[in-house]
DNA sequence: AGAAAAAGTGATAATTATTACTCTTTTTCT
DNA sequence: AGAAAAAGAGTAATAATTATCACTTTTTCT
């Protein structure tokens, strides 16, 4: 894999972000900065970065691909009604990550991935709102 | 929701086979005996007996949607090569949901999805025969 | 450093899973 | 049975992702 303006460009705006973003979150967040990008590069460069295992590529309960660029182990929570993406803090939960790698071993599977959902405190109190 | 001959397949279709097919899958299962049968219908029905609860909507690592009429609470196994799903059987595994459940709960959500990824035995020898 | 090879880019076309729409048929309910 | 509601068939539209291709940038190698 070579090294390109743009490539970098990608993986760094990803790293600086816990939104899990999708493909077109990021091009749009790098247009301003370098507005000959296109779309198809970010595609190419998040699949090759995934493949290379820099960054993580989240197949979700979701239509859209997100992609993450903390590779230390955690659950994500997704709210069901706005599709957000959030970590899931890994304090008291090393235990579970353990029990879950022994499982998937168990099964002959090498990875593992868990998803939480619920609806997000944001929509929750939009909720609240409309009902007023 | 009304009964029809169609979704009446579908569900039935769907209870009998254990593979978590796509919309697309069961289409071509139910053409052969229903040869008007669209593909919008497959989609619709499918939607309305997951949001009613009587099947269950899987969104993955992929890019199709798969269904499952098991509704038991199971863990699901995909193959990173051909992409098939199985399911993880629960014996000794039940703990772990209560654990997953409490953990989910802590962090304010009420659903969880555990996705175990390996490579499965079928695609495994297909793997070693072409490397002779 | 400079030439040749490899990899990457941008723009756009193509693909494909899913949804929407219109009109017809079936189901439900009295 | 007959009106009202729900569902189906067929097809068009949408939208996320991938493929293509001519050109540019980066790397490699002497």
């Amino acid at each position: 894999m070579n090294r390109s303006v743009q490539r970098e460009a990608i993986l760094s705006e990803l790293r600086s972000l816990k939104t899990h973003p999708t493909a077109e979150d990021l091009y749009k967040r790098l247009r301003p900065r370098m507005p000959k990008i296109s779309i198809g590069t970010v595609y190419r460069n998040l699949e090759q970065l995934s493949v290379a295992g820099i960054i993580r590529k989240l197949e979700l309960s979701d239509r859209l691909r997100r992609f993450d660029g903390d590779l230390s182990p955690h659950f994500h929570r997704r709210c069901c009604s706005c599709g957000a993406v959030s970590d899931v803090p890994a304090e008291r939960l090393d235990a579970l990550f353990g029990e879950l790698a022994a499982a998937a071993a168990k099964h002959g599977c090498s990875g593992y991935h868990v998803e939480f959902t619920g609806v997000c405190g944001e929509c929750r109190s939009n909720l609240k709102k409309e009902e007023n």
